[in-house]
DNA sequence: TATAACATACCAGTTGGACGGTTTCGTCAA
DNA sequence: TTGACGAAACCGTCCAACTGGTATGTTATA
């Protein structure tokens, strides 16, 4: 036929164009409404060519979850980088990584889909069970202390109220506990 | 045909175990492994039988859901009766919840799933949010404090780590951990 | 011109769910 | 006590739409 517009090669793009919609999808419509059709048609992409990037569609699952963990590292390392005291650093830039979730421009929002993707699929578990691993044994010498442990788990439950839109508190509560969190870290 | 065995009607049971095998089967394949015929297969009840207690999947899974915020009620009402002092009785208890989900038995495990089905299905959020605002209203004067709120966050965060099998804590470590949010939840 | 980046067509299996059947059970008249 | 009867519980089948994936193109770009 060839009535087909055929675009521009962009591969790069695509990818990443496909990726996001992926995560969209998750966010709006449930992990249920991810399948290859929906990506496809909604990022405008044949399924050929979605098949061509990821060759499965554990593959595509994959290759979001490995994203979202990459953006999630940048995010710390900057937000560690800012940050002059070495202890309780790194929870820190976990902290503010999870509370920059809520503020991200929309679009990149999608990011915290993660969770999503994570829990529905067993398969991804370890995948972020390993990332878990190798922070702790990293930053073990830092970041060890009962306190820090609480505000990284504190800073998962906000990440994960972010995310469900529960908790509606107030700019200046939601500002009182993030001081309360940092304190814990320097005790 | 009438090949068929036809069971002794028990239809509080058969319900129940229907929701049961719809959790089993979300926490170890996934969101995309609960299906009708998946579920009817796995529970030996046909089709038929299941979209008779369940008129589609979305009622099966608001059905789950519901019954998963029952006993999350119950578990704090009775963790809240056993704990005299009023101030922070509620995250307290919430706290007790989120704890006794690992050292639930075998078969009422599933339960956990919640959050899974929670976070795959956009549609069960707002239940979620009901409950969030109800409860955070009804303990208003005993549960409003910066460390109450940390506590709570941080209780889902366990809850979240107990469900991925993260954070592989030794006991002592997790014993300090809860001491040390009980303390928070008196200051 | 070779190769990567796409598109189109097609397929076999699965999906949610509609439908009509059969069996059990509570109830109430006789 | 019985038995008729209607409703509720449950079964098995069928179907159109959709699923993930293959196979085979066509086009752009190095």
């Amino acid at each position: 036929m060839s009535t087909a517009h055929h675009r521009k090669k962009q591969p790069l793009f695509v990818r990443q164009q496909l990726l996001e919609v992926a995560a969209r999808l998750a966010s709006e419509k449930g992990m249920t409404a991810v399948t290859l059709d929906a990506v496809s048609g909604a990022s405008g992409v044949s399924k050929g060519g979605l098949l061509h990037h990821f060759p499965s569609k554990n593959m595509l699952l994959e290759a979001l979850f490995d994203s979202l963990l990459e953006r999630l590292d940048a995010a710390i390392e900057k937000a560690m980088r800012a940050d002059p005291l070495p202890h309780g650093r790194f929870t820190r830039g976990y902290l503010h990584a999870c509370l920059a979730l809520r503020d991200q421009p929309e679009g990149t929002k999608d990011w915290a889909q993660v969770t999503m993707v994570l829990l529905t699929e067993p398969q991804l578990r370890q995948r972020w069970h390993a990332w878990v691993r190798e922070r702790s044994e990293e930053y073990i010498g830092t970041d060890s202390s009962v306190d820090a442990a609480i505000v990284r788990l504190a800073a998962d439950g906000i990440w994960l109220a972010d995310l469900l839109g529960s908790h509606d508190m107030d700019e200046s509560a939601r500002q009182k506990l993030i001081n309360r969190l940092i304190e814990l870290t320097q005790l």
